[in-house]
This record gives structure tokens, sequence and C-alpha cells, in this order.
DNA sequence: TATTTTTCAGTTGCGCACAATTGAATTGTA
DNA sequence: TACAATTCAATTGTGCGCAACTGAAAAATA
């Protein structure tokens, strides 16, 4: 009940101001922790994807991530710079271009640790909270795209 | 129960990367319905604020938004230059700049009724969850920003 | 009042994000 | 097998987002 608003162009009724402020939030809340790391947050994004599966094309990362080759590129580009990974062209299939982490890569994870573990202090005790919204997130998202079927 | 993560840096049980993905899906919903009225996502959040509240200052309409003078500075410059909004220097404290919608500006709003009547179409019948979701986003925000006293 | 500190808008530089395009490689089809 | 359509990474151009800095104005303090 009572959900209908006064004002349809309410700012603080939108959903999507929400998720933008709470993305804002993330930001600010990551920033002084990836420093540390030496990474902004679409960079430790690429490395949560490749600490999980090494070795995945540009076009796999930005499907995964919601990026595509304008991104990816040049940000991965930036970190090979580093020697945090290598560009690798497909030897089957020479459009692809495999990214495959170096040891320094792989070596960033232990550091990495820490991050998630400050989110879970920041959010302690809002566990169910935290897994609740991240289903209803997952659902909103969906629903966005066009649905299931799309 | 069972929320504790095998791998704490598994990608899918990231709040922070639900709330990216979220943004995103908004971003890509919006786009077709925001070039319509010829605004990007965060010129629209800027006449948000400004349909509620005109003869903001630059320094307030950051702090609506969570930006500063280096994206809002630009970005007004960027409607004002189309005729939709003006930028007059403060009379009473010379360095606060008010930005001041044009008829033109004003007149935006009808067109940008039809924005927030297509994610209510989306989101048909979810308004519970909608409501749910904003609220935990909300709460989300001020616990990463440092708690209700930060 | 004089001086320090703070506040404000603006600028620069860097990195993300995406549309549009290019060119090469692959796949599908005639 | 030819050739048309698709896929892929890369590039260009525009706009957001933020840190760091500048210069002017205002506020706080001595």
């Amino acid at each position: 009940m009572m959900s209908a608003q006064g004002d349809p162009l309410k700012l603080d009724s939108m959903l999507c101001f929400a998720v933008y402020a709470a993305g804002h939030a993330f930001t600010r809340f990551y920033k002084p922790r990836l420093e540390a790391l030496g990474l902004t947050y679409p960079q430790y994004l690429v490395f949560l994807v490749l600490w999980e599966t090494d070795g995945l094309t540009v076009k796999a990362l930005g499907d995964r991530l919601f990026l595509d080759s304008g991104t990816i590129t040049p940000l991965v580009k930036r970190l090979e710079s580093r020697g945090l990974l290598e560009r690798r062209r497909g030897q089957d299939d020479e459009r692809q271009v495999h990214i495959v982490l170096t040891d320094a890569g792989r070596a960033l994870r232990e550091q990495a640790l820490a991050v998630p573990l400050a989110v879970g202090t920041a959010l302690a005790g809002e566990r169910e909270a935290v897994d609740t919204l991240r289903e209803g997130l997952h659902r909103l998202r969906v629903q966005l795209d066009g649905g299931p079927g799309a």
C-alpha cells in the first residue's frame, strides 16, 4: 500500500538513483583499499574473473563483466605494461586474444583477500540483508535486460 | 545459514558486483529512452534535482548527486550551451554559481515523465520488491559511508 | 583590522564506458 | 570452392568521475 508517489520524477523515489548512489559509495569505500593493490575498481573486477578462470578471451571477459572491447582492451593493456598479465593472440582463432596472468598477477591475489574482509567488517551483522540485496539486484538486472527470455 | 563462501573472492558472491551490474542494466535500459530527450543519464539526474529545486548552486547539486565540481561544471556547461539552463554567479556570495532552468529546461519535464513510466512497466508487479531494494540500497550506502554517524 | 583558513567553481590529467567504425579472421551459404 | 555475413579486437570520439591543483571570495581567528 501507499507505494504510489505524488511526483513520479522524485529523485529519492527512484530505484535507479539508489543503485547509482550505492555504486558511488562502493567506489569510495574501495578506493583506499584498492590503492594498496595499485588497482582501480574495474581492474580489480578483471582480476577477480581471471583468478577464477585464467586465459579468457577479451570477449569472454567482457561478457562476464558486461563490458566491451572498447573498455577491456585499453584496461588490460595498462595491466600488461605493468607486468601483471599477458595478451596472447589465439592460435586456433587468430581473431581472439587470450588474457593470461603472470606470476605477479597471481601473487596479487593474496593481498586482494583483504578487500572483501574489509567489506565484511563494514557490513558486519548484515549478512542476511546483504544476501537478500544481492539476490534482489540480480533479479532487477534480469528484469531490466528484458526478462529471463531475453 | 550457509552464507559462508568457499572462495572469498568469488565474483558472483560480491555485493559490489551485483550493484555494478544492476547499474549497467539501468544504463542500458535508460539509453534509448533518454536519447529521445537528448540527455545522458547524469544529465537526467541533474534535471530531476532541478525540477524539484531550481536555482541550486554547483555545490548543492553535487551534494545531492554525490558528484563534485569536476563533474558538475562541464556537465552543466554542455546543458547551458544547448539553452536548457543558465549559470548565474551568486550576488551575495560570488564564489557560488547558481544553476537556473530556462523555459526549454522546464518544458523537458513533460517528456521525461515517460521514463519512470517505462521503468514501472518493466518492473510491473514488483512494486513491493522495488521498495525493499531501494531501502536496502539506501542502508547499504549509509553503512559504506561509515554509518549514520559519519 | 590583518592574517590565516576555509570554501567554492573551475581546470587538468587519467581512467572508465560506450557508440561507431575498421580490418582481419572465421563461419555460413550459394 | 567462391563469396557473403558474422565475429573479434582494436581504435576514435564523446562524456562521466575523481584526484589534485588554482585562484578568487568569504569566514574564522589573532
